[in-house]
Order: C-alpha cells, then sequence, then structure tokens
DNA sequence: TCAATTTACTAAATCGGTTTAGTTATTTTT
DNA sequence: AAAAATAACTAAACCGATTTAGTAAATTGA
C-alpha cells in the first residue's frame, strides 16, 4: 500500500475532498454532513491509515502545530530537563517542539529565531542570551506569541518565567553566615545575563544585612568559556592567600562542580576549611563528596509555566498585560557547609 | 514594513516569481538569467530581509530541510549530549532538529514515527524502544531514510551506530578480577534491550574467561521505572547476605549513582567492602566520594557518525550495503574499585 | 536570408491540504 | 403551489513556494 493522500481517500469513497477535510478537523457536524458520510470517513481513514502531510496544512492554515524552543545548550542538564517538561505539555497539546541551541552567540540566536519563524512555527520559547533586543522587539511589533524563561530583558516588557535569583542567593548566603562563616566569596560568570545579576546582588544584599563590607576580591568574575581553568585561578586566589575566604557562593553548578574538583586537587578540606554552595545543582550533588548545598530551581514548574504562557498566547486570549512568573527557588542543605 | 512574499518581491523588481526563485536557490545561472537580474534580486532580497516560508517550499520540494531525533528521554544527560552533537552538526548542514522523547514507550515511539513522517521530516534518528519492528520494516519498504543509535535491532538489517557494549562490560569487568575481586553483581535492567543484553554478556563472558561460575543470584534486573526503590532491595540482597558480594557493575549510569546513593545509606564502604563501576557515565563521576570508574562512551562519534550516515542516505548515495558503525568505549579509571 | 539556436526570461501547473462560496435536492412555511 | 429555508454536499480558490513547459527576441549558421 502505498501513501495516501487527501483526494485519494475522498476519490475512494466518492464524497469531495472538502467533506473529508472538514470531517477529519471536526467540523462535520456544523457543516452538516450527515452522520452516515462521516462514519464512513472516519471509519475508512482509521483503517487506511491516512494522516495529512503537515506542511501542506500548516500552510494553508497559517500555523504549523509546532512551537520553537531556543535555548543555550541542550546539554546542559538545566535546560535539557526544561525542554523535557516543555515537550511533554507541548505533546499533550498536540504540539511538537523543534529546538536550537544558541550556544550563547547572540548572532546564532537571532538567526535561529528567524529561521523558526520560517519555518512558521507558532511561537517561541526562549532562554535568550540577552543581546538580542532587535529581535525581541522585532517579535512584539508582530505581536508574535513568545515566552522567555531562565534570562528575560528587564528594560522590555514582554512575558516570561524565571525564578527568584536574587532571594535564592540571599537566602544561602544568610545560611552561610547563620553557620559563621564571615568570609564569603562569590564566583560567577562575567556580567551580562539578567539572573547572574540578580545572583550577585542577592549575595551583597545579604553581606549587608549582616553589616559585612563586602570585599572586591572575594567576587570571581569567571569566563564561560574557559571555565575550567579560570575557576581553578580563581580558588586558588581566594583559597590561598593571606585572607581566604571561608565559604564559597557559586553561581552555576558546572562552576561549583569545576569548583569543588579544584578544591579537591588543591587539597582544601570541604567543609572544614572552606564551606561551599551552589546555585542550581547537578543530580549527582547528593553523592558527592562532600555532598553539595544547592539553590534547587523548581524545573518542572518553569517549564510548565513556560508551556501554559506560550499556549495562552497563541489561543489569542486578549491580554491586558503581560504574564510573567517569578518562582520560587528551594534551599537544599546538604553537606558541604558543615554544621553550626 | 510587513512581511514579504516572493511574489512581493517579483513585483517590486518587475520580474516573475520563477526568476527570484531560481535566482536565490541558486539556479540562476544554469537557468540563464542574466547577471545584472541576479545582482538585482540578490540585493534586493539581502537589503529587505526577504526568507522564503519552509512550509511552502518544503510542500513543493517534498522535503523539509528538518530531521527528526527520536530518543527515550531528552532529559538523560546521555542523550541531551549526544541530541547536542547532532543538532550542531545538523545546522552545519542546513538542517533543524525536531526532537521527541518515547519515554521508552512504544506506542509513543510508534506515534512519534508516524508524525514526523507527516512533518516530512528527511530523515529519522531513532534511539528505539526496540518494540517497533513493524514500524520499522515499514520505514525499510519505504526506504526513508533512517538511521538507528544506541539501541538497534539485531534480526534487521539497518543503518545503525553503537558502542562495543560487550567488550566495555567486559573489560571492565576484567579490571575488578584483576584488582582481586572475585564476588561480582551485576546490577542492571530487565531484558528488552540490545545494548543492555551484550552488558550482560560480556561480564559472563569475563567470568568465564577466569573460570568463575556465575552465581545467578549476582545478577539483579531492575524495573526501570521503579529503578529508585528496586536498586535499594537489589544492593540489600547483595551486600547484606551470607555470601556478599566484593565489586558490583552497573549497568547505566544513573542505576550507578542510585547504587552509590544507597550504599552509603547502608554505610557500606566503597571500595574496600565492595568496589563499584558503571557503565556509561554522569559528568560528576570525578567527584563524587569515591570517584566512580566508568566505561565512557564516546558521545560525540555517536552523534557525529549518526548525521554522517544519515545525510548520505537523504542524499541518495547508493549504498550496496547498510552501514553499521560499532565505536569503541573508554575505559575511566578512579577510585570505587581500590587499588590491588 | 531564413531556419536553427541561444538567451533571458515567464505563465501556469504543482505540492497537499483548508476554506469560501456555491449548488442541488428536499423540507418547511405561507 | 410557490417561495423560503435547510440539509448535504462540492468546485474552485488559496496558502507560498518550486518547477515544467513555453515564448519572444537576439544571435548564429549555412
Amino acid at each position: 500500500m502505498k501513501k495516501l493522500y487527501l483526494k485519494d481517500v475522498a476519490k475512494e469513497l466518492n464524497v469531495s475532498k472538502t467533506a473529508v477535510s472538514l470531517v477529519l478537523n471536526g467540523k462535520g457536524d456544523e457543516n452538516k454532513i450527515s452522520q452516515e458520510t462521516q462514519q464512513k470517513i472516519i471509519s475508512f481513514v482509521k483503517e487506511h491509515n491516512y494522516i495529512p502531510n503537515q506542511l501542506a496544512r500548516g500552510l494553508s492554515r497559517g500555523k504549523s502545530e509546532t512551537i520553537g524552543l531556543i535555548i543555550p545548550n541542550i546539554s546542559d542538564t538545566f535546560y535539557s530537563k526544561v525542554a523535557g517538561v516543555i515537550e511533554r505539555k507541548a505533546k499533550e497539546k498536540g504540539y511538537t517542539v523543534l529546538f536550537s541551541s544558541s550556544y550563547e552567540d547572540p548572532k546564532t540566536e537571532g538567526e535561529l529565531i528567524q529561521s523558526m519563524l520560517n519555518r512558521q512555527v507558532d511561537g517561541l520559547i526562549i532562554a535568550s542570551t540577552q543581546k538580542n533586543k532587535k529581535e525581541i522587539e522585532f517579535l512584539k511589533k508582530e505581536k508574535f506569541p513568545f515566552v522567555l524563561f531562565d534570562r528575560f530583558y528587564p528594560e522590555h516588557d514582554t512575558d516570561y518565567v524565571i525564578v527568584d535569583n536574587f532571594y535564592g542567593t540571599k537566602k544561602v548566603t544568610e545560611h552561610l553566615l547563620g553557620l559563621g562563616r564571615k568570609h564569603i566569596g562569590f564566583v560567577t560568570l562575567k556580567p551580562g545575563l539578567e539572573p547572574i545579576a540578580q545572583r550577585l546582588q542577592g549575595y551583597h544584599n545579604a553581606l549587608q544585612g549582616h553589616n559585612i563590607v563586602a570585599n572586591h576580591d572575594y567576587v570571581k568574575e569567571i569566563k564561560r568559556e574557559e571555565y575550567f581553568s579560570e575557576v581553578e585561578e580563581a580558588l586558588k586566589d581566594l583559597v590561598l592567600c593571606k585572607q581566604p575566604v571561608d565559604a564559597i557562593v557559586f553561581s552555576t553548578h558546572y562552576l561549583a562542580s569545576q569548583g569543588l574538583r579544584v578544591l579537591k586537587k588543591l587539597k582544601v578540606k570541604v567543609p572544614d576549611d572552606v564551606a561551599i554552595v551552589s546555585f542550581d545543582e547537578l543530580s549527582a550533588f547528593d553523592i558527592v563528596e562532600p555532598p553539595v548545598t544547592a539553590v534547587v530551581q523548581p524545573v518542572k514548574e518553569i517549564g510548565c509555566s513556560a508551556i501554559e504562557i506560550l499556549l495562552s498566547k497563541i489561543a489569542g486570549e486578549v491580554q491586558t498585560k503581560f504574564q510573567t512568573k517569578v518562582l520560587k527557588t528551594k534551599l537544599e542543605i546538604r553537606g558541604s557547609c558543615g554544621n553550626k
């Protein structure tokens, strides 16, 4: 049996393409196609396993039942987890997801947005590089449905889903202070991303709250592409000096795991010599030595919220204002900070 | 400025749609479109940023420049890494990837294959549940380009990319034997997947090679959906009994990490009381305690080979036989087996 | 010098659906 | 019994590209 097309089904049943199309799209009743004919069509289609060409369908309906997902890196555990929930939720609603990684390159990201638009995706979910204002403005102007997550553009009104980065680091920094740590380092990425900025602020705010003067040298900014070696340098500075820190907050999971790797290599005792905590986590953080205290992000809610907001926009629900969601993080206390 | 279509470009420049289309597809010369006209078209298009609708393009050309990726779970670090390399390589060649997870459900997988075909993907890369022979036969019969990876159908000739699972576990089991471990347990998934079967065989083969009679009770088969609790039960059996094992091979990374978690909980000393090794790894395996010796899979080569084979099939290169690739694993020795 | 080529295009068909605007036969209303 | 309304369809336009089959004008060949 070869491939069936709409016209074959119509011919076979002696009805018009219109009739078949209407029935298959659930518009049989409203178009007064008799129950007999509807049954005839439905059972034939089921039996012969006819499935419409989505390209043709998309072309004529002006939509593709596809949503685009643009993230920095599908191989990163955080994004792959979010991608998993987005994909699952999308499928429940009949959407397929087209994904691409920008690898933090704004140009690539811009091209991806364009490419996805050409492919007629019905909406976009983006964890942006935050360096594509033009594209974002373009999407807004065109009223194209999109939702940002993880990273957003604070100077633009858009729909977005993020976590409370500020309070996340604030909480964990206070946790360290509460355990008597006084010299707290902060290892983070070079500025440019909103969540990273807010995590830094949370750290500063916690210190201020305890009347601790922030030591500039305690904040280390890492170039992401070279984080492996730069974390090592940073930690040597923080730990092997006259005034070593007694705790370190890492602003991402990979900085933290590399940090722990380096500290082991330097034979620094965690948490005795220095406590460490991570913003965001790795599934193995509970079995590393010592288990790493982490600010965990509600991955599932992030994905669900993003899809929900996007689908409501695709459905064209009238919106007076942008939908934004700031989700709470959870502090998962493990052994890497020691006890009081 | 609103959206530009091919006809707008044509009208604006006083040429036919045909001319514009030919030029944009690099067929200007062979169709004797004058250099002037070609230049005119190209610069207009560049300036006004016209980009063709891929659905229309796909519909009329019968291809979509999209490849479908069907994997068990995008959130699993192994698959998300492979997905990353596939996506990157695909983009280099002008393809976008549509992905979906089957969550190990054959029915879902079958639907995904159908759905991707309707979406006119040009080819498929599948890490199959191995329970969809019908679909696979269908794809073969239709001569639809597809490549399997990680899991394949040994009873069907297809193109596939796998790793040498047999030799991987054989090697690591011999490593344990070489360190003087004699009572080696094997914690694996319930049968049904080829790589899992081969890993088990590798283990048996290594034991045989050392004239050790395999103890049936030492092989524990876990139901994947409940691996968290079942690994715990299995380990209690293996470790807290009259004849406890002195080493355990785990056949996947998540079994291994859960195994380590449980052993810690049971206060079993690794590697003193029992050595452990994992097939496949987690990026944090070098910082867990103890660092876990693992059989690492060449993720990058897996992805690259899969795409390469697929693209060669899409290009329609004449093939006398199926392209299969069995890649080597690497034994990464860490602390979880102790020393001699 | 006139047919045969070549050059530089274009009109129209096509891809496989959806949707609008009818059409015909039957039933209801007046 | 004629007009209006309804039921049950269908022909053809359309989505936005690609591609086939031409065509008119300029050039070449004999």
